[in-house]
DNA sequence: GCTCTGACTATTC
DNA sequence: CGAATAGCCAGAG
């Protein structure tokens, strides 16, 4: 029902999902992918790639609480302004997702 | 319709 | 805990 661009209904599942996160919390692609019944965690990774600009795709991580490859600092500035619980970690970033307390899910 | 690529995940070393 | 390998699905050329 989105008015995004329609390459295919698994995007626009993803791209729907993705924008009914709620702000302070976060998805793993696995999660998001699983919602469909489908384990594309790559394809959704595409579809933020491909479409995050429509989505707020620091709200979908990767499993363990890793923000996107290469993303890992912008996505950061937005959890700190939504408040969503971070963990210190010896990551490149410096940081991590507490799942643990910020992990969403559908009704 | 086939092949390559990718913002992933889980397993193993 | 970190790096490497294999498996996975969907989109673009």
């Amino acid at each position: 029902m989105a008015v995004f661009d329609r390459p295919g209904d698994y995007t626009e599942q993803v791209l729907d999902l993705v924008a009914q996160i709620p702000a302070g919390r976060v998805m793993t692609y696995g999660d998001v992918a699983w919602t469909f019944g489908r384990p594309g965690a790559r394809a959704v990774g595409m579809v933020m790639r491909y479409h995050g600009s429509s989505v707020p795709w620091w709200r979908v991580i990767r499993a363990g609480g890793h923000p996107p490859t290469c993303h890992e600092a912008t996505a950061r500035e937005h959890y700190e302004e939504e408040g969503t619980p971070l963990l210190p970690a010896p990551t490149d970033a410096g940081y991590r997702v507490d799942l643990t307390a910020a992990r969403w899910a559908p009704e």
